[in-house]
DNA sequence: TCTAGTTGTAATAAAGAAAGTTACAACAAA
DNA sequence: TTTGTTGTAACTTTCTTTATTACAACTAGA
């Protein structure tokens, strides 16, 4: 299974906003329209940034802007505010193993802190990395 | 989105075969009793895990074991035996971005790399824990 | 050889998540 | 007041996961 595309249309997003904020009024429709997805969706995940302070989007008027410094908004800020993963565990553990079994019962306590070491190297990758470095990328290659 | 619960599953079954391999005839329907999981998917984990030289099953008779010695059996080998990632690709990405736009023209060569580092840092770590690691654990439960 | 138990697999259903779409009230600036 | 935009609800479509039923193919042992 895959981590869904609300990632990296996040990050799209986030991009967008920065290189066209002195040229244009960044609207849901203007995004939508770079992304290639429907401006409801992008209006949506416009909310999960705003909610998680990655973005400032102006009721009315329209248009949206960030307002932190570039190096201080990481994948995994994004990541944390765009994807809704149960209890935060990235892992889903088949349900109610039968306690019964010696296997079944320890099963969790077994694999919970491993399942959470993997996690947390992928956190830790996520969080290593900015929207500054996306921006240094993308400028280059404009 | 979560990873499923084939992994868990998969580890758990695993599991089960070795901890009763000398005790019992260890079926699908013994693992979907362990597990509490339907005995069809079970048999398709333990295809699955077959397809990658992680388990043998007994046609007919019944039964699975395990051909390979625990310690190179790594969570990164049932992973990829379970897990059928799209292009092995963690990230999913939104569909054909604006390529009349710098950012959607860009936006793949901007994050391919960093998106694969991600990848990379979960997998090592899926590579560095073994079944050998989770049956150390399992035998000081039991 | 026959029987009993098991595997492999197809077909189908049910449930949930993701993404698209339409519609519209609330809002703000000109 | 008009115009364009946001926030959100409601509904649909599509896809994935898991469950379930059914059964042919298979093997060991009686």
């Amino acid at each position: 299974m895959q981590i869904s595309s609300r990632f990296t249309l996040a990050v799209h997003i986030l991009a967008c906003i920065e290189v066209f904020k002195d040229d244009y009024k960044v609207t849901s429709d203007f995004l939508a329209g770079s992304t290639n997805v429907n401006p409801v969706i992008v209006r949506k995940i416009l909310g999960q940034l705003k909610a998680a302070g990655l973005v400032e989007v102006a009721r009315g008027s329209g248009g949206a802007s960030v307002p932190k410094p570039l190096n201080k908004i990481s994948f995994l800020d994004i990541y944390n505010a765009v994807e809704c993963i149960e209890n935060g565990e990235l892992f889903h553990f088949h349900e109610n193993p039968n306690a019964a079994c010696p296997v079944g019962k320890n099963i969790h306590m077994v694999l919970d802190d491993k399942l959470m070491r993997v996690q947390k190297a992928m956190e830790d990758e996520l969080s290593s990395i900015t929207m500054e470095d996306v921006m240094q990328k993308t400028r280059e290659l404009i």
